[in-house]
DNA sequence: ACTTTACTTGACGCCGGTTCAACAGCGGGA
DNA sequence: TCCCGCTGTTGAACCGGCGTCAAGTAAAGT
């Protein structure tokens, strides 16, 4: 490990680039262990760079975690943008498709980001919130579109928690996917989509 | 805040009774903090003791997050025993709803205990896991039972993922329930409930 | 009253988060 | 090519909470 820290020469990195390196370091050290285990040291040390750097990014370590789920959920929302027009049981599949291939191609990030809600402060939590309402808002706005549902759907409070407890379904099953894949992705996105239809 | 403080006339109580009462207050913590913002002290003052007392009971602080785990771990494990014999659909009513009213009950430790899986360390994780472990197996179990769905469930390996979901899903929706009891407990539970056979 | 033992007090070391003044690499102007 | 300023970066010191410990205090049981 660290195999190139000592002899490295000191390179002077954009603030982007730098910004993006140390949210990358940070992705996998909060997803290795839990908040208070991660020392701002070690986020330094592998990311070649001195503790002080950190905050002259980062004011604090709480905002450093922030800043990698907030990153994480713009990734998150990004990738999984409504197809409008097209039924939800089609749209379905190839959605969870593509969330189960983003959750394999971001893992660390992922499971990071999922730490937020039960170990972030308020602040954190908060940006948490309004990633999952977002992804919650895009569901409900594409089971009004359907048909088969209509926008009366919008209209039963029991949707928006059924909605929530499915995501909570989603992201548990993709949790213990990542931790041990035993199954294929087909499968699991098969058993989540009999979870959403179950459950409506 | 923090009426009686002062003046209270120093109580001397068995060994039992402190440690049950710190671990009230700490669950109670515990659930509206995180694991960090939560100090010794802090406990030790709403609990009128001294900050060495906590450390005559639990070795570290970490010792203490996880009792506090550990207790409603068991609570919840006596609390959701399964009665053989019945069928799955009317056996998962009755469940719920006496889940339902632990959670109710025991907010503040429902929360805190579901803080483990993210906040806590290796050894909090493990009871935060095995409390999860334990009542997937009384679920399989209990499915297992019946003719329904019959002693070949168990060998399904996706069928343990969908239970796991299903406490996940379960679970968000509880936490959700407590944060804003807008839907009396029979939805939930029915959701829930629907919830289940959907996904089998 | 005497014993037992829950409990207090206060001082200390340690360690990780946080601050800040100084340093050093890189681009631009002469 | 040299110098200069901008800014990325450093290193050390500070602070506050965790955890330790020894000596004591006082409430219950007998």
């Amino acid at each position: 490990m660290a195999a190139n820290q000592g002899e490295r020469v000191r390179r002077r990195l954009s603030t982007g680039e730098r910004r993006e390196q140390l949210l990358s370091v940070g992705a996998r050290l909060f997803s290795e262990s839990p908040y208070d285990e991660v020392w701002i040291e070690q986020v330094a040390e592998i990311a070649g760079v001195s503790r002080g750097l950190l905050y002259h990014y980062f004011p604090t370590k709480r905002d450093f975690f922030a800043a990698v789920v907030e990153r994480e959920s713009e990734r998150m929302l990004r990738m999984s943008a409504a197809v409008p027009g097209v039924p939800v049981r089609e749209q379905l599949a190839a959605g969870l498709d593509t969330y189960l291939e983003h959750v394999r191609a971001h893992a660390h990030g992922y499971r990071a980001f999922h730490r937020a809600d039960a170990a972030g402060d308020q602040a954190v939590r908060k940006v948490y919130q309004r990633a999952l309402a977002a992804q919650e808002r895009q569901i409900l706005a594409a089971l009004a579109a359907d048909p088969e549902f209509g926008p009366r759907a919008l209209e039963r409070p029991e949707l928006r928690l059924a909605v929530r407890g499915w995501l909570a379904f989603t992201t548990a099953v993709s949790l213990e996917w990542l931790r041990d894949a035993e199954l294929s992705r087909e499968q699991v996105r098969d058993l989540c989509a009999r979870a959403l239809l179950g459950v409506l």
